[in-house]
RNA sequence: GGAGAAAUGGCAGAGCGGUCGAAUGCGGCGGUCUUGAAAACCGUUGAUCUGUAACCACGGAUCCGGGGGUUCGAAUCCCUCUUUCUCCGCCA
């Protein structure tokens, strides 16, 4: 959510930013700034009002206090006509705060200013590739026949239990999960990521925070007896760890990481692309959260990049880094990342991190704010997240990219945590 | 799930329906003392919105778990929701 003051100061400047993530903000801005004004009007009226109330009624007690009964009277019959005329005020106001809110709700963030105009997928920009020499004959499987061979995943179990897109691991494929967990949580703790174990349904005013509510209500499981939502990303916990909380400016950057089990209900989006682990309902991920100082974020963001990639290439995995455009990135972010790996089979890129600043947006939805020392006044934080990483995509290119003859080669900084080398 | 009690500032803890934004203690910050530190003493100490000033400053509105109500006036009374604690029941 943008704030107000930003909304009321660089007005042009919003509608012209807004245009390289296709968005048409002029009428809304329009409408917000008039919802405003008339708001603040009817705000100080009120308020002018209501301190006159405030002193009348003090005196009524003094008066009374004084024994003088007829003037305390006469002051009561003051304090009803003002009374009236508050209540209408105030009953104006209510539905303009609404309106006013669902409109600046509809505002997207405002991205940063290197993000690159585009419609889609092809207009993001390659910042950086880089290859492994991957030796696999022309008879190669794709992971979905690969998980089969050596029956390591099965996903018609996984229909029997609850439904597609939720994969039952087996086995060396299990572990190898257990595997990718701990070195992905290990890894986050050198590098100074405290980690944290949140509850993977929250309420509705989490879902809020992070901003996957009110819009993206559907993309979520929602347990309606309750009205709790199945986490999509530990970025909706972890981030709201911090919301309605005053930090110091001192504790910034603040740096946690999580493991927890993902649910999304991909509605509308089950198409071409979705066979074996492309895409599932239910999946493994270990996410690093960031909570930083506006002045500083930016260099967070760049900080996580690195550790991600870091991770990659200790996987032995060929990876490019895309900057997003503008059509392609979230409503909520300022600036993306997304990391793709190849996968030597499927011949294709697949997205297994994507890293962003969300800058103050989010914080403002979560009123996380923070004070320099001896400062009296508070300002937003930038809250930043990233994917370290996202488990299915990565066991897919494992799976395809490492198969040899004899079997599965795994990784080197995985046999620590697998104990074993090979799924044969 | 049943019965009862409670929810106040960073924490602890007062608070007859009328100068209560809230006593007091701790903590924090500033100062005195000290070569330095501790102790002691003195001072200071929240948030949001808003008006004049627009650096420092001054004023107003709102906030005592959330929402609603009674009243000229609510931290204080009533309703409701949430959470916590105690007892009972059930249970990994």
């Amino acid at each position: 959510m943008l704030t107000i003051n930003l909304i009321r100061e660089q007005k042009e400047f919003i509608i012209k930013r807004l245009k390289i993530k296709n968005f048409e903000a002029k009428s809304i801005v329009k409408k917000i700034l008039l919802l405003d004004s008339s708001l603040r009007k009817i705000q100080s009226k009120t308020e002018l009002l209501q301190g006159e109330m405030n002193r009348v009624s003090k005196e009524i007690g003094i008066l009374l206090k004084d024994g003088k009964l007829k003037e305390a009277e006469k002051a009561k019959k003051k304090t009803s006509s003002l009374k009236v005329k508050i209540k209408s005020l105030s009953d104006k106001l209510i539905p303009i705060e609404n309106n006013l809110r669902t409109e600046i709700i509809k505002l997207p963030n405002l991205p940063h200013e290197t993000v690159p105009k585009g419609y889609g997928a092809n207009n993001n920009v390659k910042v950086k590739e880089h290859k492994v020499k991957i030796h696999i004959s022309e008879s190669a499987l794709p992971h979905w026949d690969l998980i089969k061979k050596y029956d390591i995943i099965d996903f018609d179990l996984g229909i029997k239990l609850t439904g597609a897109g939720f994969p039952v691991y087996k086995g060396k494929g299990a572990k190898l999960q257990r595997a990718l967990i701990r070195f992905f949580l290990d890894e986050g703790e050198k590098a100074g990521y405290t980690e944290m174990m949140p509850p993977i349904m929250v309420n509705e005013e989490s879902g809020f925070g992070t901003g996957q509510l009110p819009d993206k209500e559907g993309q979520m499981y929602h347990a309606t007896l309750d009205n709790f939502y199945l986490i999509p990303t530990a970025e909706v916990p972890v981030t709201n760890i911090y919301r309605n909380i005053i930090l110091n400016a001192d504790k910034l950057p603040i740096k946690n990481i999580a493991y927890t089990p993902c649910f999304r209900r991909e509605a509308g989006s089950w198409g071409a692309d979705v066979r074996g682990l492309n895409r599932l309902h239910q999946f493994d991920k270990v996410e690093i959260v960031q909570i930083a100082h506006p002045d500083h974020s930016y260099k967070c963001l760049n900080e996580m990049v690195k550790y991600v990639e870091g991770l990659i290439i200790k996987l032995r995995l060929p990876y490019r880094i895309l900057r997003l455009c503008g059509g392609d990135m979230s409503f909520t972010s300022a600036l993306t990342y997304d990391f793709e790996v190849w996968s030597a089979a499927q011949k294709r890129w697949l997205e297994v991190s994507s890293v962003s600043n969300f800058e103050s947006f989010q914080a403002n939805r979560l009123k996380c704010r923070f004070k320099e020392k001896g400062d009296k006044q508070t300002r937003l934080v930038h809250t930043l997240n990233g994917s370290a990483l996202a488990l299915p995509r990565i066991v897919a290119a494992i799976l395809e990219n490492n198969q040899t003859e004899s079997g599965i080669k795994i990784p080197k900084v995985l046999i620590p945590y697998t104990g074993f080398e090979m799924i044969n």
